[in-house]
DNA sequence: CGCCTAATAT
DNA sequence: TATATTAGGC
């Protein structure tokens, strides 16, 4: 049925070999100028639906950040890209790896040190914008609880517990819903998600996980969320979406952000739990990779339950309405 | 062999 | 509990 196509427009860097030559600032202007412009780009705030209808749902449109923060991300990106094409640029172009993985783990929140984990506290809302650094450097605190030391040899050595954020799980979603169930492999997924650091095994979990989440809503959507489930939709998947077979070509894969929709036809009466979507989390993290970044960014129009701190990344998960999850 | 999924371990 | 790791099947 298909091969996987093939990357298509220079994106994924396979051959990076290049890279280390002199031109490495070429190569990735070469890059950029693949890339779509920003007319061309589906704003990230776009609504997919009406209006009146979120307006009715109480959705914020998300207004500020657009393509400005795509454009920070960008900007991100390719300092990282030199950033590394600097630093191996001297070295074998292979040898460049370590100090890949090395960035990574400073700059990833969502890798820390098991254990109690990430902060809790759900202070909320507050100041949004400067968080940044904090969550980084606090993510960076966390990281260190235990494992302090060691080189980072990147190899050889057990990378810490992948805590997925509620960003780095939307974007999994969203990753998902685009292939479609069927395609949506680990393997797959973990490249289209284009997060440096994760890998197939960290994926694969997730992914285990999820389908069971969705079978569990599929038997008993709602009836009574004892105080386990907490219910409520973050990415939705669009049906035309699960239906998708091709091998996406997006050259950093920004899907933008999967519009989440309101069951509002629901004429039965009988089931005390609506669904409640919309999750406006906001935090689109604009750039491609590293999709994530503080750790409870939530904001629900409604109020949230007390016991919401501890993990419960799976809240936004949302089930098909039915799928059949490898069958031809 | 690589990959995926289910089951189990931490 | 949330992830990681293992085991088995394709």
């Amino acid at each position: 049925m298909g091969e996987h196509g093939g990357g298509g427009g220079g994106g994924g860097g396979g051959d990076g070999v290049s890279l280390a030559g002199g031109d490495g600032r070429g190569r990735v202007m070469e890059w950029l100028v693949g890339l779509p412009s920003d007319e061309e780009l589906t704003p990230l705030s776009q609504s997919l639906i009406p209006p009146e209808l979120a307006s009715a749902f109480s959705i914020t449109p998300e207004p500020p950040r657009t393509i400005l923060d795509v454009h920070r991300a960008s900007q991100d990106s390719v300092a990282l890209l030199r950033r590394q094409i600097s630093s191996s640029s001297s070295s074998s172009p292979l040898k460049g790896f370590p100090s890949f993985a090395a960035a990574a783990e400073a700059e990833d929140p969502t890798v820390i040190e098991g254990d109690e984990s990430a902060a809790k506290d759900g202070s909320g809302e507050s100041s949004r914008k400067t968080r940044h650094l904090e969550a980084v450097e606090e993510a960076d605190s966390a990281f260190r609880t235990e494992n302090s030391n060691d080189e980072s040899s990147a190899r050889t050595h057990k990378r810490p517990r992948l805590v997925w954020t509620p960003q780095l799980h939307k974007r999994f979603v969203d990753v998902v819903a685009h292939l479609g169930i069927r395609n949506a492999v680990p393997k797959t997924i973990m490249q289209l998600m284009n997060v440096e650091g994760l890998t197939r095994e960290n994926v694969a979990s997730h992914l285990q996980k999820y389908r069971l989440y969705l079978k569990r809503m599929q038997g008993v959507s709602i009836e009574g969320p004892s105080s386990s489930d907490l219910l409520f939709a973050s990415s939705p998947v669009p049906p035309s979406l699960q239906e998708a077979s091709v091998p996406v070509p997006i050259p950093y894969a920004p899907p933008p952000a999967l519009i989440p929709m309101p069951v509002i036809g629901m004429a039965h009466h009988g089931h005390g739990a609506p669904m409640a979507m919309v999750p406006l989390n906001g935090q689109q993290s604009g750039g491609a990779y590293r999709g994530y970044e503080a750790h409870h960014p939530y904001a629900m129009f409604g109020e949230r339950p007390k016991d919401w701190p501890r993990g419960n990344n799976f809240a936004s998960m949302v089930p098909y309405p039915h799928v059949s999850p490898r069958s031809k």
